[in-house]
DNA sequence: AACGTGATTGTTGTT
DNA sequence: AACAACAATCACGTT
């Protein structure tokens, strides 16, 4: 399929000026020094996490035959940068360093008093809001509560002048291995230190399907329950370490507890409608929540008595959920069958500026006028207005929406660290049939605790071209598109012989060693037999020294070694 | 699946 | 059903 004509390509400025050769190559590989030798490397062992660096990110390897400083080669995500990462503390409302500028100080961080009203009533139903502010604790606008909890929040580990922030994604195998000090040890795993850095935990041996629950929670909701509860009976704990998941609770697992709890399917399209149609963010949330924050003992759905009978939605919720076919479908299925439907239940997205506005704009209409309206009039006619309104008119909406849209995300990833890998196997193996018939192209997920496949050596390659401006013109000259530039750095690469090539594949294969070590361990931990045998000879601490980290990183595994050069 | 990012397609919520 | 925003996917190379 050709690409569309790109409208945003035809700035003149890219069209000019490309001098291929005008300059000598950078890409000199001649250099003797530059190669890293695998069995030198192989010296310091895979597993010796001492010399991690972040060097899964192949910019950042230091190939010695490139001149270029190190701060091109160095740069990071913004998130890398920007403090602490929203997605790493999920649940952290214990923060007291809200600056100014911070959006503890954001009106946008306030549910209104009808939003809040809203939850005794029809759960969410609506998102519509006034400007009368109770404050909500936004997961990045923490409540000033607590202040003999509260401590500055602290990177995970640095390096450099930059703070590092575990992301919810996968981890390098350095990172992971080197953050899995001894995985049998509940209070050191890798998930509470890492994935909730700053959680409190008091006792992690086991989990209650409350904590599931409350973890399946959204923040901008269960951050309610934290202002009149305890913070202790409803602060959310990390859902057990992943290195034993024979006591982790999956949230689409069919055992006794959570399925109880499982709120009915959202269905893919048809039947979405039929239980959703007046429901906001995470009305089952909101109910699950509710149960774990006021009364733990009773835990079944169907025993719950919301006390809000107006809300038909809920009634017809409550008349699905008590439908046992839903379990018997489960539990008569083995693991192996493909599923016919995916368990997966995670957090809605929250609503965009928009749909914050059309909500009003609609209520608005039910409050003043009498004709009636459907909604693809409806939305003609907001979306009209809406596309009238002023940037500062959509000021609101939008902040509003951004809140918890982080908030969302923050929920999200913390639900997605709560699967297991059986739950990710099982939804895999769902949407691989789905594909299969062409009904979803869903990709299948990863999992978001399992180590990070290392780049190949053409990709390290690729990263090490993007890294470095001077490396980019002369091998993408001005051809900006990514899909294109990877025609011609393949091409590039094709070209090169091997000992060219030989620094890449040196560190692509020892990426690929500390991936099986990381994998492996990750594995081992998974599968509930693990062993802490090879534990003892990981870094015994997730905090790094940074200073050990550059200098060995550069020094040690970078000397050279391919036949030429050594000592 | 690992990287990058602009373009395109799919999903979302409202009555 | 209409709407706008956003999420997810695609394009591309190699291993």
């Amino acid at each position: 399929m050709s690409s569309a004509i790109s409208r945003r390509q035809m700035s003149p400025d890219f069209k000019t000026g490309y001098i291929p050769d005008s300059s000598p190559s950078l890409l000199n590989f001649d250099d003797p020094h530059r190669v890293m030798s695998s069995d030198e490397q192989m010296i310091f062992g895979p597993l010796e996490m001492d010399d991690v660096s972040f060097t899964h990110d192949a910019s950042s390897i230091p190939f010695p035959w490139d001149s270029t400083n190190d701060m091109d080669s160095d740069i990071k995500p913004a998130y890398y940068t920007a403090g602490p990462s929203p997605l790493s503390t999920p649940f952290d409302y214990h923060l007291s360093q809200a600056s100014p500028s911070d959006t503890f100080y954001d009106p946008s961080a306030y549910l209104t008093h009808e939003e809040v009203s809203s939850f005794d009533n029809n759960l969410f139903g609506s998102w519509i809001n006034e400007p009368e502010l109770i404050p909500i604790p936004s997961p990045i606008a923490p409540i000033p509560i607590t202040p003999n909890d509260s401590q500055p929040m602290q990177p995970f580990f640095t390096f450099g002048e930059r703070s590092h922030f575990p992301q919810d994604q996968g981890l390098s195998p350095s990172e992971f291995a080197a953050l899995h000090p001894l995985p049998l040890s509940p209070s050191s795993s890798y998930e509470e230190s890492h994935a909730f850095p700053r959680q409190r935990v008091d006792s992690l041996t086991s989990i209650s399907p409350a904590d599931i629950s409350a973890v399946q929670t959204p923040e901008w909701v269960s951050g309610l329950f934290d202002n009149t509860a305890t913070p202790s009976s409803v602060s959310i704990r990390t859902p057990v370490s992943s290195s034993r998941p024979s006591v982790r609770h999956s949230p689409i697992s069919s055992d006794g507890y959570t399925q109880r709890i499982r709120m009915p399917r959202r269905g893919s399209t048809a039947s979405s409608h039929l239980f959703q149609s007046a429901s906001a963010p995470s009305q089952s949330h909101l109910q699950t929540q509710a149960r774990s924050a006021s009364s733990m003992a009773s835990r079944r759905a169907e025993s719950v008595s919301l006390s809000d009978d107006r809300d038909a939605t809920i009634r017809r919720r409550r008349k699905v959920s008590n439908s046992s076919v839903e379990d018997h479908e489960k539990a008569d299925k083995p693991n192996d069958s493909v599923p016919t439907k995916s368990a997966l239940r995670p957090p809605k997205l929250a609503p965009s500026a928009w749909q914050l506005y059309f909500t009003d704009w609609i209520q608005r209409q039910q409050a003043s006028n009498t004709r009636k309206l459907n909604v693809a009039q409806a939305a003609k006619e907001a979306g009209q207005e809406y596309a009238s309104l002023s940037a500062e008119e959509k000021e609101p909406y939008k902040r509003r929406s951004q809140t918890m849209k982080e908030a969302r995300e923050r929920e999200h990833a913390a639900y997605m660290r709560t699967l297991t890998p059986e739950d990710i196997k099982r939804e895999n193996v769902f949407r691989a049939a789905q594909r299969k018939a062409g009904k979803s192209r869903k990709s299948n997920i990863k999992d978001p605790n399992a180590p990070k496949k290392p780049l190949s050596a053409y990709f390290m390659f690729l990263q090490r071209i993007r890294a470095n401006p001077q490396l980019v013109q002369e091998v993408f000259g001005d051809e900006t598109e990514t899909t294109k530039q990877s025609v011609l750095a393949a091409a590039k690469w094709r070209s090169m012989t091997d000992d060219e090539r030989k620094p890449f594949l040196a560190q692509a294969e020892q990426e690929k060693m500390e991936y099986e070590s990381a994998r492996r361990l990750y594995e081992e931990g998974t599968t509930g037999y693990g062993t802490n045998i090879s534990f003892s000879i990981l870094a015994g601490s997730p905090i790094y020294s940074p200073a050990k980290l550059e200098s060995e990183s550069e020094s040690d595994t970078g000397s050279a070694a391919d036949g030429f050069h050594r000592f």
